[in-house]
DNA sequence: ATACTTATGAAAATGATTTTCATTATCATG
DNA sequence: CATGATAATGAAAATCATTTTCATAAGTAT
């Protein structure tokens, strides 16, 4: 998607709320959107403090939540203290696998995991809403 | 395995560290590994000090930290922002599927999603040293 | 322009966990 | 049984990521 699309989203979201549309909210969604990697808020803070040094990291905490919120970030915690945020995948839902050396994270998908992961849930009398699954590990040049 | 085995095993790892027996640790230790839940610190320090009200949370959060290291309790994360601690699975290693409403955790194993992920991993080139797999909806109950 | 409401940035607060530090306990050794 | 060296404890302070507060500054409908 693109990050014009998603920024018509993000529009849409904050008019169907009530929300006000501000300069630095959207200069924070612009700078995320070109993301591709698993960011922290203390990068993106230090990408959006290069061209605006004067907004607070609150701000930018405030915005991350926001865009999870309306679905146009995805939230993860990879164990080492930190929430990271990632773009819609544009290839639909992902697993991770990290390198517990190099942190490298690389991205899978295995529609045979999936459907035994509902399976299971199904055998428990559960309904999957959403799920979590990251392999830790060495990777091919830590090993 | 026994409480009497563990306590054995903690011995030993205390000798071979060089570390030193206290009646505290030995406290906390015995009442964790009588527990069959996965417990938060909070619980368990209550637990704890309705025998020894003296004892502080700082000596519950080491003994946790020791008995987690020399492979007694596992420490999990299930996204309430606190962690967990578990006795060592009886019949090996397992997963979890963790109700959003209120809160009920099961158990479950599957070999066939091991395996999958195992092969992955090696077709992205990694050894895998360990795993989270969780699933989050609703229970029978709560649906 | 006005009035009302939301957003911002700085600083303080929070909550889980860790660290510090003075004191106490353990444990070899004499 | 001392003694001395070192680890452990508990209370309080420190950390660290995140959230909240609050005074001030926009945004927006009228
Ligand atoms: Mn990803
Ligand atoms: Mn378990
Ligand atoms: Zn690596
Ligand atoms: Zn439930």
């Amino acid at each position: 998607m693109s990050t014009l699309k998603k920024m018509e989203i993000l529009k849409s979201y904050i008019e169907t709320k009530g929300l006000k549309s501000t300069a630095q909210r959207d200069y924070i969604a612009e700078v995320f959107f070109k993301t591709n990697t698993h960011i922290s808020l203390e990068e993106l803070l230090k990408k959006v403090k290069r061209k605006t040094p004067a907004i607070g990291y609150a701000t930018v905490y405030r915005t991350m939540k926001l865009l999870t919120e309306c679905g146009l970030a995805i939230a993860r915690q990879f164990g080492d203290g930190q929430t990271r945020y990632e773009n819609l995948p544009e290839h639909g839902h992902h697993d991770h696998i990290i390198c517990i050396k190099c942190s490298k994270i690389l991205e899978f998908q295995n529609e045979k995991i999936e459907h035994l992961q509902s399976e299971t849930a199904k055998k428990l009398g559960f309904t999957v809403i959403s799920h979590k699954l990251e392999l830790y590990g060495y990777c091919a040049g830590c090993a």
